[in-house]
DNA sequence: TAAGAGGAATTTA
DNA sequence: TAAATTCCTCTTA
């Protein structure tokens, strides 16, 4: 199995201090900055300084400023009309304080890099469900590459640079390399690059992630349990060192970090008191309803689901 | 010692 | 009201 490309697999922690405006911010102190300075609106991404530390450092900041999921729905048909300024940000999870400032340690470093990757992933499957294209930008027509970069160009008040690809297909925009995109766009090209990087990784190691069967997190539905980790399943770029499959097939699955696990599932429900100990209980709960059960061959944190997909 | 099991009361959406 | 949370005791590996 070929490595994804720097973009995902490899946000090294170190890379999330290189810009000292996007530390990861509380929950409490998002609130406060609620009142948006003006320097949120105008923040654009600065170009990344190599291919690796930048793109790490662009997730965070991505991660920082992005606007909430529906502000763009309604913009994307307008997304030139200048009108766009960003609402709310996104009501992102709670991270631990400690993990704000300068003195994040390993572990929350590496609770924030995931949540960042799966906020990431969670928008590209976003961005495919409304832009009607598919997440491997390899698949995509000359009509369906202008779709993405309008979109990313918004997202990222990027200048207009559709027409510098025009006539090319997904293919073609994969083989780019960084320095025939800043050729094509000057202003913005490599932070398309970077983009595309993503989505490229996202294609390449979420098979199958963009189904949505389990992507609660839009249904307006409270959401279950179950289904939760069955997003973490689905995600094993982001969380598959917190929980995989052992046996896709079977639904049998193990929580390698029951703590994170925990951790997640509290920070989705806004429990910050959530354990594993809490959270197994409500597992256990599964059982006389059928939906989880314990293997044949009992293992420790290893559960199955009952019917699996 | 952490995980597992399950009772029971309480809280939440 | 169902699902989840919280707290608990006891057992198991």
């Amino acid at each position: 199995m070929g490595s994804a490309s720097p973009g995902l697999s490899n946000v090294s922690p170190g890379c999330l201090l290189l810009f000292p405006d996007v530390a990861p911010r509380t929950g409490t102190e998002k609130a406060a900055s609620g009142a948006m300075g003006p320097e949120k609106q105008e923040w654009s991404p600065s170009p990344p300084a190599t291919p690796e530390q930048g793109l790490s450092a662009f997730y965070l900041s991505y991660f920082n400023m992005y606007p909430d999921d529906s502000s763009w729905v309604a913009k994307v048909p307008e997304a030139r009309a200048g009108e766009d300024h960003p609402e709310e940000p996104e009501q992102c999870p709670v991270i631990d304080s400690q993990a704000s400032g300068s003195t994040l340690d390993e572990h929350s470093l590496e609770q924030v890099q995931s949540m960042v990757v799966g906020e990431v992933l969670k928008d590209i499957e976003t961005a495919c469900k409304l832009l009607n294209i598919t997440a491997d930008p390899g698949d995509w027509s000359p009509g369906n590459v202008q779709k993405w970069l309008l979109w990313t160009e918004h997202q990222y008040r990027l200048p207009p640079a559709g027409k510098a690809f025009q006539e090319l297909g997904g293919k073609e925009l994969c083989a780019m390399s960084e320095e025939q995109f800043r050729q094509r766009a000057p202003l913005g090209g490599d932070v398309l690059h970077a983009h595309l990087d993503i989505w490229k990784s996202a294609s390449t190691s979420e098979e199958g992630w963009t189904d949505g069967e389990v992507d609660s997190s839009c249904s307006g539905q409270p959401i279950h349990l179950w289904q939760f980790l069955k997003e973490l399943l689905l995600k094993p770029h982001s969380y598959g060192r917190f929980i995989r499959w052992l046996n896709k097939e079977k639904g049998i699955f193990k929580i390698e970090d029951s703590a994170q696990v925990a951790r997640l599932w509290g920070v989705r429900k806004n429990r910050p008191a959530m354990n594993y100990d809490k959270l197994s209980r409500s597992i256990r709960q599964y059982y006389k309803k059928g939906i989880i059960r314990k293997p044949d061959i009992s293992q420790r944190l290893v559960y199955q689901f009952v019917h699996p997909v």
